[in-house]
DNA sequence: GTCAGTCCCTACGCTTACGTAAGTTACGGC
DNA sequence: GCCGTAACTTACGTAAGCGTAGGGACTGAC
């Protein structure tokens, strides 16, 4: 039952991703963290320093293990603009499939609620990135680059919405799915593909 | 100071709403609302029997408000798909533009927190009119049906981030907004308008 | 005026859950 | 075999917030 104190950190915070998963931040008590880990209270304390504390740590590194995947999907510049859009959304389905209660956890409310009013920044981290690329495509057109902001809010939230639907669904193939997302936001509705297939493997 | 209960009832249920639009349903409290609405607990009690209650007529109202205006959008058996997704758009729009705190809280989790571990009902209630629109077409044409949950969602997905992201940018103008949906649903990254327009006005 | 009904208040009980204080048990070096 | 340190415990203080009991005040009819 003795742990060191490593060992215990890590299973704290694998109990209270998957308890903050299940109830969301406000329903979640430290008490039942403690329980699950077979542990009284004040380990926690001692760890994290309270709830905001373990809950601060589990959101980062999801921040992070999200985000590192996306950004390094999108991270070749001189990729065809679509194969980065390939790249991303398998890149999200990735995570989100290998990490489904962080993904959770990510897109219900923070315990401030969304700090300033403003949406769920995580969603607002990775738009910002995908503005970025979208930007340098527009300007490159002739587009109006003030519109990558629009269209990369709407790239985010298609993208989003489908994963978190996928979620429960589960049912076409990770893989199937991604190819129809690009589908869709590459062809549009008037020049879909009967069936889409990705360009490019991993 | 004093008024009478249907005036009463109805302060209260404005006062709810921008309380729980603000601060969502967990942390807003009873004793708030009431003090909101220069009155004091058993007030609201007494009206709505409870905090749930009294979340329960918001939503139910917002819900219906919303889903009514969609609804009617989505109505006309006979118009062109993409005259019906201009209208879905603006009817969106226009609700989210008159009823700010409303379209918050629905986004926002419920109280038991999306019953069952599925998805806020309120988006799933609309990608389930789309999903029905889309099977019509999609069977016109020979696709897959089964695949229009997957396209009603990444389209609902799209709509709702970015009316979110709209609610606190408020740059382009709504109609803008609606037309740059529009052109990246139909017409997709590779067609993209340069200056798009929509077919038909409200 | 007085009486009924409606509107509203103060004050309280009770639960939940955060955070803390002080004490207890196992482990490793000497 | 002793002792410090690290891991852990029980037990409590405190605060927030839901819901309720019982009583006060205003209004209008007769």
């Amino acid at each position: 039952m003795r742990m060191t104190g490593k060992e215990r950190r890590q299973q704290l915070l694998d109990v209270a991703r998957a308890l903050f998963a299940e109830k969301g931040y406000d329903s979640a008590s430290v008490e039942e963290i403690a329980h699950r880990a077979g542990v009284s209270k004040p380990v926690v304390y001692e760890h994290f320093g309270g709830k905001e504390g373990i809950y601060a740590v589990v959101v980062d590194r999801e921040m992070s293990a999200m985000l590192a995947g996306v950004t390094q999907a999108l991270a070749e510049d001189d990729a065809h603009p679509r194969v980065l859009l390939e790249r991303a959304a398998c890149a999200l389905l990735d995570y989100i499939d290998g990490s489904t209660d962080g993904f959770r956890i990510l897109v219900r409310d923070s315990p401030v609620a969304t700090a300033s009013g403003t949406f769920s920044s995580l969603l607002n981290d990775i738009a910002t990135q995908v503005e970025h690329i979208l930007g340098i495509q527009f300007a490159k057109r002739g587009y109006d680059s003030k519109l990558a902001a629009l269209y990369s809010q709407s790239l985010v939230g298609m993208v989003a919405l489908t994963a978190q639907w996928w979620l429960d669904a589960r049912k076409p193939k990770k893989a199937e799915v991604a190819a129809h997302l690009v589908n869709l936001a590459w062809n549009g509705l008037s020049h879909l593909e009967d069936k889409p297939a990705l360009r490019k493997r991993r």
